[in-house]
DNA sequence: CACCGATGTCCAA
DNA sequence: TTGGACATCGGTG
Protein backbone atom coordinates (compact mmCIF):
# COMPACT_ATOMS: atom_id res chain seq x y z
CA UNK A 1 0.00 0.00 0.00
CA UNK A 2 2.48 2.77 -1.47
CA UNK A 3 1.64 6.23 -0.09
CA UNK A 4 0.78 9.18 -2.53
CA UNK A 5 4.40 10.11 -2.12
CA UNK A 6 5.62 6.75 -3.63
CA UNK A 7 2.70 6.59 -6.26
CA UNK A 8 3.96 9.85 -7.97
CA UNK A 9 7.57 8.20 -8.09
CA UNK A 10 6.13 5.31 -9.53
CA UNK A 11 4.03 7.29 -12.23
CA UNK A 12 6.96 8.88 -13.14
CA UNK A 13 9.52 5.87 -13.34
CA UNK A 14 6.51 4.69 -15.86
CA UNK A 15 6.91 7.86 -17.64
CA UNK A 16 10.49 7.42 -18.60
CA UNK A 17 10.05 6.61 -22.16
CA UNK A 18 12.39 3.42 -23.34
CA UNK A 19 15.65 4.09 -24.14
CA UNK A 20 16.24 6.89 -21.63
CA UNK A 21 17.26 7.13 -18.11
CA UNK A 22 16.75 9.38 -14.86
CA UNK A 23 18.42 10.28 -11.73
CA UNK A 24 16.47 10.31 -8.59
CA UNK A 25 17.49 13.56 -8.10
CA UNK A 26 14.73 14.48 -10.87
CA UNK A 27 12.83 12.18 -10.81
CA UNK A 28 12.38 13.79 -6.80
CA UNK A 29 12.48 17.46 -8.11
CA UNK A 30 9.92 16.27 -10.80
CA UNK A 31 7.55 15.13 -7.91
CA UNK A 32 7.85 18.15 -5.96
CA UNK A 33 9.84 16.66 -2.92
CA UNK A 34 13.57 17.32 -2.44
CA UNK A 35 14.18 13.85 -0.93
CA UNK A 36 15.72 11.95 -3.55
CA UNK A 37 16.36 9.23 -1.22
CA UNK A 38 12.54 8.74 -0.63
CA UNK A 39 12.51 7.81 -4.29
CA UNK A 40 15.85 5.60 -3.44
CA UNK A 41 13.92 3.74 -1.23
CA UNK A 42 10.60 3.17 -2.96
CA UNK A 43 12.27 1.90 -5.76
CA UNK A 44 14.50 -0.40 -3.43
CA UNK A 45 11.38 -2.04 -2.18
CA UNK A 46 9.69 -1.48 -5.78
CA UNK A 47 6.40 -3.10 -4.73
CA UNK A 48 5.33 -2.43 -8.04
CA UNK A 49 7.65 -5.87 -9.60
CA UNK A 50 8.42 -5.12 -13.29
CA UNK A 51 5.57 -2.64 -13.62
CA UNK A 52 7.63 -0.09 -12.49
CA UNK A 53 11.06 0.45 -14.41
CA UNK A 54 13.58 0.89 -11.54
CA UNK A 55 17.03 0.10 -13.32
CA UNK A 56 15.98 2.84 -15.12
CA UNK A 57 16.42 5.34 -12.50
CA UNK A 58 20.26 6.42 -11.67
CA UNK A 59 22.20 8.41 -9.28
CA UNK A 60 22.94 12.16 -10.18
CA UNK A 61 26.51 10.67 -10.86
CA UNK A 62 25.59 8.63 -13.61
CA UNK A 63 26.15 5.51 -11.45
CA UNK A 64 23.66 2.91 -10.58
CA UNK A 65 23.19 4.50 -7.51
CA UNK A 66 21.16 2.08 -4.92
CA UNK A 67 22.11 -0.72 -7.49
CA UNK A 68 25.85 -0.62 -6.91
CA UNK A 69 24.78 -2.50 -3.96
CA UNK A 70 23.26 -5.64 -5.70
CA UNK A 71 25.84 -5.17 -8.73
CA UNK A 72 28.40 -7.03 -7.19
CA UNK A 73 26.45 -9.99 -7.39
CA UNK A 74 23.58 -10.79 -9.87
CA UNK A 75 20.17 -8.80 -10.80
CA UNK A 76 21.72 -5.64 -11.57
CA UNK A 77 24.21 -7.42 -14.49
CA UNK A 78 20.52 -8.21 -15.70
CA UNK A 79 19.27 -4.75 -15.58
CA UNK A 80 22.37 -2.97 -16.90
CA UNK A 81 22.03 -5.48 -20.13
CA UNK A 82 18.57 -4.47 -20.44
CA UNK A 83 19.45 -1.06 -20.73
CA UNK A 84 22.00 -1.61 -22.83
CA UNK A 85 19.40 -3.19 -25.14
CA UNK A 86 17.23 -0.28 -24.98
CA UNK A 87 20.08 2.30 -25.65
CA UNK A 88 21.56 3.28 -22.47
CA UNK A 89 25.09 2.18 -22.33
CA UNK A 90 26.78 1.32 -19.11
CA UNK A 91 30.44 1.41 -18.85
CA UNK A 92 31.96 -0.39 -15.73
CA UNK A 93 28.89 0.80 -13.86
CA UNK A 94 28.61 4.30 -14.73
CA UNK A 95 26.35 5.75 -17.88
CA UNK A 96 29.05 5.95 -20.54
CA UNK A 97 26.51 8.11 -22.30
CA UNK A 98 25.00 11.04 -20.12
CA UNK A 99 22.78 12.71 -22.95
CA UNK A 100 20.34 9.48 -22.08
CA UNK A 101 19.94 11.07 -19.23
CA UNK A 102 16.11 13.11 -19.46
CA UNK A 103 16.33 16.36 -18.95
C1' DC B 1 2.93 4.05 19.68
C1' DA B 2 7.99 5.09 19.00
C1' DC B 3 12.59 4.18 17.63
C1' DC B 4 16.23 2.85 14.63
C1' DG B 5 18.49 2.10 10.29
C1' DA B 6 18.66 2.66 5.40
C1' DT B 7 18.63 5.33 1.02
C1' DG B 8 21.01 9.34 -2.50
C1' DT B 9 22.21 14.29 -3.01
C1' DC B 10 23.85 18.78 -1.71
C1' DC B 11 26.78 22.10 0.86
C1' DA B 12 30.89 23.83 3.27
C1' DA B 13 35.58 23.84 4.78
C1' DT C 1 38.89 15.65 -0.86
C1' DT C 2 36.17 14.63 3.08
C1' DG C 3 32.38 14.81 6.40
C1' DG C 4 27.93 16.04 7.85
C1' DA C 5 23.13 16.98 7.23
C1' DC C 6 18.55 16.64 5.06
C1' DA C 7 13.48 14.11 4.34
C1' DT C 8 11.16 9.89 3.74
C1' DC C 9 10.40 4.88 3.90
C1' DG C 10 10.37 -0.04 6.13
C1' DG C 11 10.47 -3.17 9.95
C1' DT C 12 10.30 -4.24 14.80
C1' DG C 13 9.52 -4.26 20.18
Amino acid sequence: MPTEFQKRVYAAVRRIPRGRVTTYRQLADHIGCGCCRAVGQALKRNPYAPQTPCHRVIASDLTLGGFAGQSQGEAIAKKRRLLAKEGVVFRNGKLADPARVLP
